[in-house]
DNA sequence: AATGAACTAGAACAAATGTTCAAAAAAAAA
DNA sequence: TTTTTTTTTGAACATTTGTTCTAGTTCATT
């Protein structure tokens, strides 16, 4: 693989994932990412096995890097709300501006038995960073009784819905939203009269800048 | 148009909003749909003009009913975050129970664009009635003060997000999950130190049973 | 039973889709 | 420059898609 293949490859990436934001994974057609790219069809080919290759790429790329900073996070000597905190703020900013459109196509249904099962098992990782930051939570009283899995699923469901009605020309960037959504969605977790402590800006930075 | 005919494009409905759960609107094709309900495919264009006419009614259908039962819970004499609560819970109720489905394909970029103005014009009408609880949580001094349209968003994403996951045959029933989501997302925005109130059960029954 | 309307069937069509392939062009190596 | 490898092209193919159309069947009404 020589750098003007990668640097292509990665041309195409982020053609697709603009294409698959804009239109859906479906709408796009291997046609149109080519034309953003000035590139004939074919040559898609000759960088993917097929059009699905394109996508499980880019949402492989995202996933990874959503764990290895969630990795990092849970391991914060702070508090599990602070925690929580970090890991819903890294998730917006890394699917709204990281990783733009990587995540606006979340049917895997349909994809190859291999590619999907691979991809599923690297969702649930990451859940579980979730779960195991909301029960620990739980278990040190700091967070009410409530069923992990459920409130894991409606922190990642609000948001994964922001990529959806996010616009880089919007009121407010990734990381205002993300820090929004943090402070509302950790807070709401909190046993009632205590208050949600936030982390000091440089530990954001620290953690955004990661990989 | 005769009680046969209704019925029959009911059903037509009724098809078509499950496949669309199970394979997304652009997979699922016009003879998937005719194949579930052991009919040739011609026969589905006697009853729809198109396979636009179909998910836009289904919406529609679906839309109205939130509307309306949001239009009845906003004028109840009881506290804003009792209320949001209902809103919530209903919500969830209604695209995993009565309307199950026909909020799974979200995109509606690429319908003609009058079904795809009257859809959005009443989106936006529905999702007002957050923004209104909401301020006027704020306004009472219930809720911390916080982005409204952003709170809004948060929460229909969690809820909206469950028709990805939500089946009929797992641990809980859209009504639970409605109970968990509504508690979690309304406290959440609620002052530090004061605790939702939550409706009574048969105040909720009313409102799952209208329309 | 006869008539007209309501409904259904399924073949056919045009457009779009992902993908392949052989040949050409460009780049790198000799 | 010549040779070899890498990259690009664009036409062609096989499927699948939404949709149309005509002919047939079923149904209700008289």
């Amino acid at each position: 693989m020589s750098e003007r293949n990668e640097q292509t490859r990665q041309a195409i990436l982020k053609a697709a994932a603009e294409e698959f934001r804009r239109r859906g994974y479906q709408r796009a057609g291997m046609r149109d990412i080519a034309a953003t790219l000035d590139m004939a069809v074919g040559n898609l080919y000759y960088y993917f096995k097929n059009k699905q290759a394109i996508i499980t790429d880019l949402q492989q790329q995202t996933v990874q890097r959503l764990i290895s900073r969630a990795e990092t996070i849970i391991e914060l000597p702070i508090r599990a709300d602070t925690r929580l905190f970090l890991l819903i703020l890294q998730h917006v900013h890394c699917i709204n501006f990281d990783n733009p459109g990587s995540f606006a196509h979340m049917e895997i249904e349909e994809l190859e038995a291999s590619r999907r099962d691979q991809l599923v098992k690297d969702r649930r990782k990451y859940e579980s960073f979730y779960h195991r930051l909301i029960g620990e939570g739980i278990g040190q009283a700091l967070f009410r009784p409530t069923d992990v899995k459920l409130a894991a699923l409606a922190i990642l469901g609000a948001i994964n819905y922001t990529s959806r009605w996010y616009k880089d020309e919007g009121r407010l960037d990734p990381r205002s939203i993300g820090h929004v959504f943090a402070e509302y969605l950790a807070q709401g977790l909190m046993q009632n009269g205590l208050k949600l402590e936030k982390p000091h800006t440089d530990t954001i930075d620290q953690v955004l800048l990661q990989s």
